[in-house]
DNA sequence: GTCTATACTGGGATAGAC
DNA sequence: GTCTATCCCAGTATAGAC
């Protein structure tokens, strides 16, 4: 793989595992196995590498989601299948433990991807929220906008219950009961 | 105030604004107007003093909690009023932010007092979901514990969507989302 | 209890050789 | 493109004086 990439890479795990504050640039290139010179060769800073890596899992968390929303089946399904996916939950999501990050929410280009990733990931859901209520899967009641934070918001915040806990049960607690309430009418 | 006391709550002011891997004994020092010596003259280090920090935090973040839990109302409204509360959404929650630090997670003297807050939190979501059952508040399909776990992860996700929005909307529309469907029965 | 001195490592980056 | 040398400051703590 080239330097470059290795790069990119390197600095997505770190970035999800300590955030931005906790990384450093020697951290990034011992896990790159890429010089200092090549580095700064590359990239102007730790900034400029960080927001390659930011917009890069921004653009996995959307491909992600997109598998499941706009697989096969009813809307009601696909936002259970999405809600229920296979995820690391200990390791929490890689796009939301950045808005945590004080020099990434103070920074216009780092937020940057990160506020637009969960804008897409809103607004998807709202879409596939505003298909259930005309098939009749969710009830005429429902508004698309609000539901869909919601459904978002349980997930970064089982996240943070569940390494609160140390336990994935938090995290399948919560999904749990939004389906529950989401399948009540 | 003395020393002591300055010394803790400028580590929680710190560890809220920028974590624990983003906050040095120089700046709690500072914060504090205290010196060196005098740091660790009372406390072994910087995980010491970090500890009873967060255990204050979680203390904080219960009486807070009880306030509306244990308040006037009905079951459905003291939630609602749990959730609608004052708050510095853009600050996100000073326990909640902890669970993205790898060191306060690795650690278990760090992790123990998060950990024992959410519980607590959803335990007692639930003894009033529980009895707004018995009221009729809640349906009867409603299971206490997932509920509580959903209710506790949209406030914690609604902190993590808004930040990264630079907004408190999206942190509105998750709470009105959940109440919502918690009143839609 | 608090202060200053000291120590050592790492963070973040630039300069210039190869 | 990559390497090594160098720079300066911050992080985290210990030692001993006052």
């Amino acid at each position: 793989m080239e330097t470059v990439e290795r790069l990119i890479r390197s600095t997505q795990e770190l970035l999800w595992e300590r955030g931005y504050v906790g990384t450093s640039p020697k951290a990034i290139q011992r896990a790159a196995d890429a010089g200092q010179g090549s580095m700064y060769h590359h990239f102007t800073g730790k900034a400029e590498l960080a927001k390659a890596a930011i917009e890069r899992s921004g653009a996995e968390l959307r491909e992600a989601a997109e598998v499941q929303l706009a697989g096969e089946g009813t809307p009601a399904e696909r936002i259970s299948g999405y809600l229920g996916r296979e995820r690391d939950v200990l390791r929490g999501c890689q796009v939301g433990r950045l808005a945590a990050d004080p020099d990434v929410v103070a920074d216009p280009e780092l937020r940057a991807p990160v506020a637009e990733t969960f804008e897409w990931l809103r607004a998807r859901l709202a879409e596939v929220v505003a298909e259930g209520k005309r098939t009749g899967d969710f009830p005429e009641s429902l508004d698309p906008e609000r539901t869909a934070a919601t459904i978002a918001a349980v997930l970064q915040g089982g996240y943070v219950l569940a390494r609160a806990a140390g336990s994935t049960e938090p995290f399948e607690l919560a999904v749990q009961g939004l389906v529950d309430l989401l399948g009540a009418k």
